[in-house]
DNA sequence: TTGAATTAGGACAGCGCTGTCCAAAACTAT
DNA sequence: ATAGTTTTGGACAGCGCTGTCCTAATTCAA
């Protein structure tokens, strides 16, 4: 097959064009089609494998394409298309190793698929979430990656007239009572939200079950943030209690600050001091555990023998610590990654199979409990 | 003063345009011109303060814009004027919280002047540096933020070829041979690179000489990641050694691999081993000093008795350690702040006064040293 | 062989802005 | 009052793509 070369047709090149005023250097669509031969439209398909286009065209197009190194204009393909090649990923915060190992997963597994990532941090913040969504939303973003599944009214309503699609991370709802999927005028009617992570609730009460399994009697549940998940932790915590009759409401300690080393310190402190009978803490999170850890060793107080800690989601250094932490292990570069999978998928418009993917946990016994 | 309302020129509405088959709901330019009775032209200059606009029409722009809810599109934004409002920030890791405070500091600051930032991650990899430059440079950011001065001198032609504005982070061009300033072809010729830092090389010296006024002989500096920045801290050290003969080149320990808690209890434990005369050792990053303080504490090591121990950077959970970690205190977030305000007056076309800023450093002494 | 159905390339009009040019109006200075 | 200069608003042509429509070529069935 021989195409005839289009020398005829004077079009517009960036050649010709670059006498005028508003030029840019740039390597247009329009020059890959004039030294190819082939129009515009041609180049747009061939390129994006769009519709049928001859299988010679496409290769020549493909070599003209990168030996006139061409680069599409993503802002004119986002004006044309009206879709943009960025995802929003919103994470309460970057100071939580947590969210930063989910959001290096996820951003990982985008690039690789042609997506920018754009981070917003919430700050555990409604006003600041809904603000970032409003914010992302007019740049009209491909999909959105949204940690949790407790969002205000206002952010629900803005996701849902948006037609971006979202996967929540971190979270599942509930089985029984799926309060969260009940959103009307959106696909998500049938399927519910779409999320990835795992069962909060489960794995508070795994924890749990595990130190009674110690033979701990007097357990303790101290917890910061008190986020929803860490608030589904408690709740797990407090079904495995009462289910062996331990259950009693001042072993809560319960501390709306952040969570940080030094608050696990302090925390630490007091419950030892107020109730020397504490035979086990469990942490909401590894750094408050951490920080129970030095605490512990700084005022001389053996850990397990006298009182055994245990903690959440085994971030960096737990194995480090002395003695080593026992935690529950999340799996949130996995949970990263399958969300970043998934929103592929919807923006896609294929339908993932499971819309609510749960990616479990796992008790991590070290020394510390 | 009193305008009529163009009602005689029917233009093109969003609500004609609705019945056309690639109409979007957006509100347009368009559609704030006609409400307020005014040709788009106006409504762009209004908007974003460009050449003089009537006080009043001003006014009435404003007021009718944002009583449509009027959102500037982005990507037409974008094409039109060939330039976006990202700003593109690579650093090395988000594994380190140092560069986590860096991004997020950037981040904030940027937001407030209305860009968005976008993240790459260079793993400290030339090559992944340079392929992430090239990809964020066909999106045309308003700016660039890169973490450190040296680059492959293909990363260097990029970036000068871009023409888009840039400022380093977290390090200085030596003063007496700025080689990096050896740029050709773009404005950096005159001022050097801009960059806002610290002297890494001065902020070695400075621990050293600390722990040498604490009377120890046998100082060890020890490595890992090996990155610029860890060589000029260790380029300090070994000025400081010289000039008191303390030097000698079996203090060196240098690990290439990446810094970590668990590589940091290793390490302690071979120098331990290998050099029992050595009574302090100098980590280049807190990473390392905080495993080596677990570890000292797992083998029943004192410090700082029978070794002192200091680290860089001053990160979470250094004051926490047991004993609390001597450190240098890194103006992190106010590097990521300053960086960020001076690539806005870059991208603003005005010039810095200040083309190399240095934030300095702080020597925190707590009991590890 | 014919007609209908399918396939593949091209033309073209936008997407929603901005930059440039132009003209009318409002000031100057003579 | 006149001419020259400085404002200030509007017209208009893109920026570089994509989506839709159209037409010519090809395939298939009868």
């Amino acid at each position: 097959m021989d195409v005839i070369f289009a020398k005829d047709k004077p079009l517009k090149t960036t050649a010709t064009r670059a006498k005028n005023h508003r030029s840019t250097g740039r390597i247009t669509l329009n020059d890959v089609a004039m030294a190819a031969g082939v129009s515009p439209s041609t180049v747009s398909r061939a390129l994006r494998g769009e519709r049928a286009v001859d299988p010679d065209l496409v290769a020549r197009v493909l070599e003209v394409s990168d030996k006139l190194g061409y680069v599409p204009d993503p802002a004119a393909r986002a004006l044309a298309s009206q879709r943009s090649d960025h995802v929003t990923i919103l994470i309460p915060l970057l100071s939580n190793t947590l969210f930063v190992d989910l959001l290096e997963a996820a951003q990982r597994t985008l690039r690789a698929a042609g997506f920018q990532t754009l981070m917003g941090v919430t700050h555990y913040n409604a006003n600041e979430e809904e603000q970032l969504l409003r914010e992302q939303l007019h740049h009209r973003p491909a999909g959105m990656l949204i940690t949790g599944l407790d969002h205000s009214t206002a952010t629900q309503k803005l996701m849902m007239r948006s037609n971006v699609p979202c996967v929540h991370l971190m979270d599942l709802p509930d089985e029984l009572q799926p309060a969260h999927a009940v959103i009307k005028d959106s696909q998500e009617t049938m399927a519910g939200p779409y999320c990835v992570g795992f069962r909060q609730t489960d794995a508070g009460q795994a924890m749990t079950r595990h130190l009674i399994a110690q033979g701990k009697k007097r357990i303790v549940f101290a917890a910061a943030q008190l986020d929803p998940r860490v608030m589904q932790r408690l709740k797990g915590w407090r079904i495995a209690l009462k289910d062996s009759q331990l259950y009693d409401p001042t072993l809560e300690w319960l501390n709306p600050a952040a969570s940080s080393l030094a608050l696990g310190g302090l925390m630490f402190e007091q419950i030892i001091k107020q109730s020397p009978a504490v035979d086990a803490i469990f942490f909401c999170n590894d750094d408050l555990a951490q920080g129970a850890l030095l605490a512990a060793m700084r005022l001389g107080i053996k850990v397990p023998a006298q009182v055994a800690i245990a903690g959440f989601n085994d971030l960096t250094g737990s194995d480090q610590m002395w003695p080593p932490l026992t935690t529950v292990r999340t799996p949130r570069a996995q949970v990263g990654e399958a969300a970043a999978r998934m929103l592929l998928q919807l923006i896609q418009g294929e339908t993932p199979v499971q819309p609510q993917l749960d990616l479990g946990f796992e008790i991590v016994q070290r020394q510390s409990a």
